[in-house]
DNA sequence: CATTAATTTCTGTTTTTACAGAAACAACCG
DNA sequence: CGGTTGTTTCTGTAAAAACAGAAATTAATG
């Protein structure tokens, strides 16, 4: 229940993080502590170890379900809702990877192509047209690869992070 | 001066996503114009162009400096100072990532050894100081890998993400 | 060196976000 | 079906961040 220092300065840490990405402080402390319990927690219990409102608590959880960062799951003979979270930190990158992927990027996408299918981007200026298609296929390049590794395997994953590496070296004689 | 209708979307949107990922919204914007004007500004057209106040620019192009996401020039026969980004594309992502590794993966990374280091985490529930062990390492893979990555010149690193995205599909099959 | 232009820093306000606590709601149990 | 336990939603407050405008500072010019 009571956090001892390292959990605590982890969690806190983590908080920080989540911050400065755009993730509510309390969300990223409650996957944190979460992950490092690696069992079940009710809400209760999360309220009192991280000392926050247990509404905020309520809150958290369901935006952590949203990204499926969390689950509920019950216990025999408790009526209370449990939450846990994966303890394999390759699959809650994922997860992550995925939920901005939909969120954010996406949508980016979508106001791109917008823009470019505009009959009005005739009227702006010399380049910005060049500009924003750029951005686009940037992005979607990016993504397209991103989804292509995030489906290996992690160990088979780090082999081709070891590949790629490889060819960075590789090349990099030449540059 | 006056921003044309998709030039504004552009801009809009920039700023809304680099709110989500803890990036000030005028920071952002400010960033998205100079990249679509493609020329220098000086910060009074920034501020009207945006509509926002010339302080307010004033410290935002200096954060801009910060990432070196801007930087100044000046013209020939005009005290004030102007600034302006890269379009390249792949120079702002590499200017980004690089920036970011160094204000938040690496502290985080300190922070993970410093935990493992400690003594302390001998207390600690048994898994925890498993979990921090692999968290610490699958960072440090990402970082390595993705230095790697962005020390290759554009055109090659299209390539390499061909690769990897072959390697994927080869081993998909085996999945 | 006084004047003007340009920029930065400071201060207070506004806006946004996070949060606590209360109230409402739902499920369960004897 | 009344009491109990658990959860969510609502409402107001507090904290943080963003921002505008004024003041101060710095640099350039005649």
């Amino acid at each position: 229940m009571e956090l001892k220092p390292i959990a605590e300065r982890f969690i806190l840490h983590w908080g920080e993080m989540g911050s400065r990405w755009g993730v509510n402080r309390t969300v990223a402390q409650i996957h944190a502590l979460l992950y490092l319990a690696g069992r079940p927690m009710d809400a209760e219990e999360i309220a009192l170890t991280l000392g926050v409102a247990r509404s905020n608590v309520s809150n958290s959880l369901k935006e952590l379900q949203s990204w499926r960062l969390a689950r509920v799951v019950h216990l025999m003979g408790d009526r209370r809702d449990h939450f846990e979270t994966s303890t394999d930190i390759w699959e809650l990158f994922k997860l992550i990877v995925e939920g901005r992927r939909q969120r954010e990027i996406d949508p980016t996408i979508s106001v791109l192509r917008d823009c470019l299918g505009n009959p009005a981007i005739g009227d702006e200026d010399t380049g910005t047209e060049q500009r924003i298609k750029e951005t686009l296929e940037f992005i979607e390049v990016l993504t397209t690869w991103s989804e292509e590794m995030l489906r290996l395997q992690p160990e088979t994953l780090m082999k081709a992070m070891g590949v790629g590496a490889k060819i960075s070296r590789a090349v990099r004689r030449k540059d």
